[in-house]
DNA sequence: ACCAATGATTGGTGACAACCTACAATATTT
DNA sequence: AAATATTGTAGGTTGTCACCAATCATTGGT
């Protein structure tokens, strides 16, 4: 009785639309635990893979509006995770950096994300897991 | 500069996400143009795959609220996509059934969405999208 | 006949994401 | 010097989504 239609199971994008809403609703659940959010992980990220940002940059890289990049800021100097200082060349810029704490803070997000993961791809095996990272890693470099 | 951390990339769950995001609003925003969304879809598939539902079974193999149901199929009667009768046999029930309109609709949303869905998996080649699919589909069995 | 359960319906709520405007400070161009 | 552009900031708007409570009609059980 609760069989999804193969009308819809038929399509790629109907499964990927599904399949990537549960993997975002329980890792939201999972990092709202401790009151953290997605952009959280996404930023501290950005910023401990490629060193320091401006916040347009920041903003720019991830896709977010810099009006809320702003109100993330606060969130994550607020927590001790990143700083900010004016950039002295240009001081209308602000200089954000991310701190050992906001890198231990990452990784223990990254590894709650990759406890999640093994239970959402638990039907797959090992190699089948790297085959489904491959497909969506080239899906996804061509937006 | 617009590169995205591989700190996220390396995680499936993010790829999911992600994917799954821009799958969901491309699709979206193609069944927009004509003021339709995603859940007309799914619904007019469920009445064309299992035939006549009760709105609470409907709700249920979707699951969409009961009363998000009343106010979908409101839209959907007034198309001229879907009929609600009293069920003659439990006068609470109001059996719904999909009509040839709605057939032919769902029909034209579907080729939309497959139309669409090639544009996205464009890296991929015919194999790789089967097997994407595939993979999809056991991850999606196992909620 | 009465009572509890079920189904449909109405009318909300709260969370959240995406976006937009206005503004102050600073830099750049003319 | 003056005008223009960029950056960060504050504040608000919008739409969507999922969910909840109350209500009414109908059914089935006792």
């Amino acid at each position: 009785m609760t069989d999804i239609p193969p009308t819809l199971t038929a399509l790629t994008a109907y499964l990927l639309s599904k399949v990537g809403k549960t993997a975002r609703g329980r890792v939201a659940a999972r990092l709202g635990e401790r009151d953290l959010r997605f952009w959280h992980m996404s930023m501290l990220a950005a910023l401990a893979d490629f060193g320091p940002h401006s916040q347009r940059e920041l903003g720019a890289r991830l896709g977010i509006d810099p009006s809320d990049v702003v109100k993330a800021l606060d969130e994550l100097t607020a927590a001790g995770w990143a700083e900010r200082t004016r950039d002295p060349a240009d001081r209308r810029k602000v200089r954000v950096v991310v701190t050992p704490e906001g890198r231990a803070a990452l990784a223990g997000m990254v590894r709650d994300t990759e406890a999640l993961q093994d239970e959402l791809l638990a039907p797959l095996n090992p190699r089948e897991r790297a085959r489904l990272h491959d497909l969506l890693l080239k899906v996804f470099d061509r937006p």
